[in-house]
DNA sequence: GCCAACGTTGGC
DNA sequence: GCCAACGTTGGC
C-alpha cells in the first residue's frame, strides 16, 4: 500500500463538501499537472490511502484521511466544454488528463496546520515542505505518514 | 495583495 | 534544444 498527500482549495472542494456526498465519495478531477497526472494514472492504487490537505485558506492543513476507491482512469472533465477544466487539446481516444476516485475514511481528530508540520524534524524530507513545492498530489513516505498520525493524538503540547 | 517558485509556451 | 516571457500556485 501506498501512501499520498492530495491538495484541494476549501473553498472550491473541502472536507465539509466530501461529507456530503453520497457514500463520501468523490472523483478526483480536475489535475492538469503532468506529474501529478503520472501518479494518478500510474502509480495509484486501490485501497492506498492519503491525507488530505486544505490549501489557499486560513490556515493550511492536513484535515482527514481518504482511501483511494477506484484506480487511474481518464478525466471526463477535460472532455466537456461545460467544465472549468475542459482542455481541448485532449483527445478522448488518447485521453491526456487522469484521476481516481477517493473516499473519505475519517476526518483527523484535529487538523493538523502547515506551520506545525514544518516545526517537525521527523517530517524532514516531506514534499509538502519542500521550498516552492506546488505539486497537488504528492507522495508520502511511510515513515512521514506514521509521524503525521503520531502527531494527530500529541496535540499541540510541546 | 505580494512575490517566489515553478510549469508551460513559443520564437528562434 | 535553448530560454525569455508569461501564467499559476500558494504561503504569508
Amino acid at each position: 500500500m501506498n501512501y499520498w498527500l492530495l491538495k484541494t482549495e476549501p473553498s472550491c472542494f473541502g472536507l465539509a463538501d466530501l461529507q456530503q456526498r453520497p457514500d463520501q465519495r468523490e472523483p478526483w478531477d480536475g489535475v492538469r499537472n503532468y506529474q501529478a497526472r503520472n501518479l494518478l494514472r500510474d502509480a495509484m492504487h486501490v485501497g492506498d490511502q492519503a491525507f488530505l490537505y486544505h490549501s489557499s485558506c486560513k490556515v493550511p492543513a492536513v484535515v482527514a484521511i481518504v482511501a483511494i476507491v477506484r484506480a487511474g482512469y481518464p478525466d471526463p472533465t477535460a472532455f466537456d466544454p461545460q467544465s472549468r477544466h475542459f482542455d481541448p487539446a485532449s483527445d478522448p481516444a488518447a485521453p491526456r488528463w487522469y484521476q481516481v476516485d477517493i473516499q473519505l475514511l475519517r476526518p483527523l481528530r484535529r487538523p493538523i496546520s502547515l506551520t506545525e508540520l514544518r516545526q517537525r524534524p521527523e517530517l524532514d524530507g516531506l514534499e509538502l515542505l519542500r521550498r516552492g513545492s506546488r505539486l497537488s498530489v504528492q507522495p508520502v513516505a511511510e515513515r512521514h505518514w506514521h509521524a503525521i498520525m503520531a502527531l494527530e493524538d500529541a496535540g499541540n503540547a510541546r
